[in-house]
DNA sequence: GGTAATTACGCGAATCGTAATAATG
DNA sequence: CATTATTACGATTCGCGTAATTACC
């Protein structure tokens, strides 16, 4: 009869692109993934995987199903979500989202969840942007906090539903004594409303490592700057960046929800101009959940987290 | 996960009325059905079901999932038809309907099939509109040919797509040498275009028993004709209607479809007025799925049939 | 030789049926 | 007392994992 959930195993192998990424993401074994798409390629009678390589394609028939199933899903989701509605705030909501969204966002939602809900039994994962998108779509996470980048889904993608949950803006690290550091009406460059980034063209730059957002961020605000950063130290965490710039090694792009341990000698300086260099934080939903009550009160406390940062 | 099953049982279950009789239609025990339901429960944190003396009534909540599981399924229906379209017609394809049905257009429609396209097999059963139409929703059925009464869903239904396959004419029978029967320019009230219904008002008549289609299509017929027929015999089967005419016992409404035995001495003799009494066959599907192939051609050969009646 | 996918086969869990229980008309 | 629904428990089936096979890079 109908059995969604066999074609719930070919969503996310579109997802993954191989049977065993997807068998990893399932918490299953390739050969489990591979007898459901036979069966469920069976009971359609077509087939819906051809194998490229070593590797397996979807083929045009399973491309069609899967527009359909997401059509599905949304619907599946609106069900589940109206009828909760009115209901008490109970069961389990699983959060997951990149690390500085954790720390900064959902430790202090989770905290206020526990408090108002306690029935509802919280989870969270830290998963990089790309993962968390796995973690809805396989139904193992209710909400995701992200960062968007290309591996991410377009804002418009029919199984997610995408909204801009937080701005956050860089600043600008430097060691204490630095020119820039010597706010008010001081001498060089510094100043309380900050800098702009052409200013520190002549800079040393310490950054994380590439196919990292902030990487990309700084080389996109510094060419809209006119000028392209000298990078000197690749740098994989944020304390240890910090310390690097007490030191006077260089200075760094930071971004502002990302705290700087107090022993370090170093100075946030705002960063000014236009566009300021922000990252904007998106909180994920699979398209159709978010009028869950669970769901929407996950929401509704990170965004109160985000109106009780500091600034 | 998402499991369409158990929403499938709910379904029946609201067809059907009561737990056994959807444990019947789905060839499974009241056991199962009752737990089935208590998992989806379970699952949605809903009650679904209340007892009311010793049956159960749907709650809100279950009617509101059942909007859904319309929906759902409709989607469905057109994701497998939508897949199917372009491959060879194959698999399998159940047919049902009522008995005239199966008699005068499925058996032809039938033929054709499996002359057409060898590879699909053709199932036919015989059941009551009704029924019918809990085939279809427990997909035990693929087309139905029913006649509408006070039982069957309403046309707007979500569940099904309904349409007119045929409109079968009512005959009047009588008896050989009766009036009606003297045809051409003759005397009494017969005519080569038939009679007026109210020309027969003082007959006795002869019906199937009540709750049949053309029970109720009789007393509907008389009394848009202006009187009330004398009905004098009750008989379940057409041939001892037939029977009872040709004896000179009464006469009947007949509908064109039905067959009289050849030896049996009456006469067909064609009903003329406004509205003319006819019944109205209906072909139906599961929303969405009309446009699967087999079923598609499944569709065109009982039109086929139709178009190759006599007269 | 390492990796990816697909079989073949044995095991475990989900589901169904039987039987007993409770409640209603 | 017959009918309806639910629960408890044993049995069957379906689905997953292990391991072997094939194919590819």
């Amino acid at each position: 009869m109908i059995d969604l959930r066999r074609v719930q195993v070919l969503r996310v192998l579109a997802d993954r692109g191989t049977v065993t990424a997807t068998a990893e993401a399932l918490h299953l074994t390739p050969s489990a993934v591979s007898q459901q798409i036979r069966l469920l390629a069976d009971d359609l009678g077509v087939e819906l995987l051809e194998r490229t390589g070593r590797n397996v394609r979807l083929t045009v028939a399973a491309h069609a199903l899967l527009r359909h199933a997401d059509a599905l899903h949304e619907q599946w989701e609106r069900a589940r979500a109206e009828l909760a509605v009115g209901s008490r705030v109970t069961g389990t909501l699983r959060l997951c989202g990149v690390s500085s969204a954790v720390a900064a966002l959902m430790a202090p939602a989770v905290a206020r969840l526990r408090r108002d809900f306690p029935e509802l039994d919280v989870h969270v994962a830290e998963e990089e942007s790309e993962d968390c998108f796995t973690l809805l779509l396989a139904g193992q996470a209710d909400i995701a906090v992200v960062l968007p980048t290309a591996g991410t889904p377009p804002v418009d993608d029919a199984r997610f539903d995408q909204h801009v949950l937080h701005e956050d803006p860089q600043d600008l690290l430097v060691w204490r004594g630095h020119p820039f550091a010597e706010g008010g009406g001081g001498g060089g460059g510094g100043d309380v409303d900050g800098v702009r980034l052409s200013d520190a063209a002549a800079e040393n730059w310490i950054v994380k490592p590439r196919h990292n957002d902030t990487y990309d961020l700084l080389l996109a605000a510094c060419s809209a700057a006119g000028f392209t950063p000298r990078v000197t130290h690749h740098v994989k965490e944020w304390f240890a960046v910090s310390a690097l710039v007490a030191e006077g090694f260089g200075v760094c792009l930071l971004p502002r929800l990302v705290p700087v341990p107090g022993e370090h000698p170093v100075v946030r300086v705002p960063v000014r101009g236009n566009p300021r260099p922000v990252r904007k934080f998106l909180c994920c939903v699979r398209r159709g959940s978010g009028s869950h009550p669970a769901l929407a009160e996950g929401v509704r406390a990170l965004r109160a987290a985000v109106g009780r940062l500091p600034g």
